[in-house]
DNA sequence: TGATTGCATAATGTATACAATCCATGTAAT
DNA sequence: ATTACATGGATTGTATACATTATGCAATCA
């Protein structure tokens, strides 16, 4: 029994597609506006620069087109989607709608999830990176709308969020979430066994402050 | 002046990557089940048949992937996912949750949208094939949603529909819609310009008589 | 007989090739 | 000077090639 045996016993072994690895580096490279809105990625460069040839790199456009970072134009390649406060209001109610369903129809939360939500939110307070709290407040999202059980819908989530990533990057503050936000999640923890209906209306509530703060950004208006 | 100068100006060239063309026959294959669930799909074969390579075949197989239809898997290629009474339970409340976001928020719906969904409800009415009965349904769904100018949201809809179509193929009456729908219909559209927030409810309740004419279909037992 | 090994074949994942088309620059004509 | 057009290089969309990995089957062994 050799090393091979050992590694498929343990599911070391974790083969990846190449475009789901370019996924990261080329989301990354749109948030951070490396590759600019409203103009065409150079699919040669872009694969050389990455070290592959183009087509997982075409293969991860084709991805990023589904979720909304960038469009195929036929004959100009994928061109950069640019922000919008009209996305925005598009995207966050989407957004909190599909986590609003994860928290309705729950019957029994159970209190392992409760604890395992606290303490992502105490991570979240005593992380130092605005790269680490940004991470750790996705992982409390996804722990939260794991009690429906519902992969459909999770995986549509991982989506909607990695467009909202963009404006958050954007436009929010680079320290990531802030106390407010902590307080809020706290908040949603303990409505959570007792009142589904209450959570609900508390996550939406939270999704609603985010986009406000997108938009004042955006727009400078404060109400809009 | 010649011909394709016109062309360009009244914008007839209508240029479509294969891949968009391909999505249609291919997810028609999954339907009508002539690709089997749990089945390795042959991308030669597959590509052969269209009349085109590899290479477009797979791009669409990506986007039949991120509507759940397949399931990439890393050195056996791409897989047709199985039905599942689960998965139909995941998918109806996505797509109730989203078409009531499209209702929410409106505050004023033009009369010329309710007399276009009426006339489409008119045509569903008269209509003779189960196909052409199953498009007309859908246009007025998507007709519905438009109402709230959410792209994305109409986009996100596209996908969902698309899977669920699955399980109507499958299970409900190859005969499409029936005239308790139309009556739904009717119902949805005359609610739309008084009460939006009755309009959701209603739209729900559309939704969910159709999930449990799945299960029904699925599991037998009429309360699941 | 039943399980296992080894090999041959087929299929996948990625790279490369090639034809079509886009875009920029330059040139001529008005 | 501006427009129209021609031309070349660069880029895309699709096809094909190639190396790696999976799969099936026959031969071997317990």
């Amino acid at each position: 029994m050799d090393c091979i045996h050992y590694a498929i016993m343990l599911e070391i072994i974790e083969r990846r597609h190449l475009r789901d690895q370019l996924g990261e580096a080329i989301r990354d490279r749109i948030v951070r506006q490396r590759l600019p809105a409203n103009q065409s990625i150079g699919e040669n460069a872009l694969a050389s620069e990455l070290g592959v040839s183009r087509t997982p790199v075409r293969e991860t456009l084709l991805g990023l087109e589904r979720d909304g970072f960038v469009k195929a134009v036929p004959g100009r390649g994928f061109v950069v989607l640019p922000l919008s406060a009209e996305e925005a209001r598009q995207l966050y109610p989407i957004v909190w709608s599909l986590e609003r369903l994860a928290l309705s129809d729950v019957t029994e939360v159970s209190p392992d999830l409760i604890a395992k939500l606290r303490g992502l939110n105490r991570n979240l307070e005593s992380a130092t990176t605005p790269q680490e709290r940004k991470q750790i407040d996705a992982d409390w999202h996804r722990c939260l709308i794991s009690v429906s059980g519902n992969q459909r819908l999770a995986a549509m989530l991982e989506g909607a969020k990695a467009s909202i990533a963009r404006y958050e990057h954007a436009y929010m503050d680079a320290a990531g979430p802030c106390d407010q936000s902590i307080e809020e999640h706290e908040h949603i923890a303990s409505l959570l066994d007792e009142s589904p209906a209450l959570a609900a209306d508390a996550i939406e509530a939270h999704w609603r402050r985010g986009l406000a703060v997108i938009l004042v950004a955006i727009e400078g208006t404060p109400q809009a």
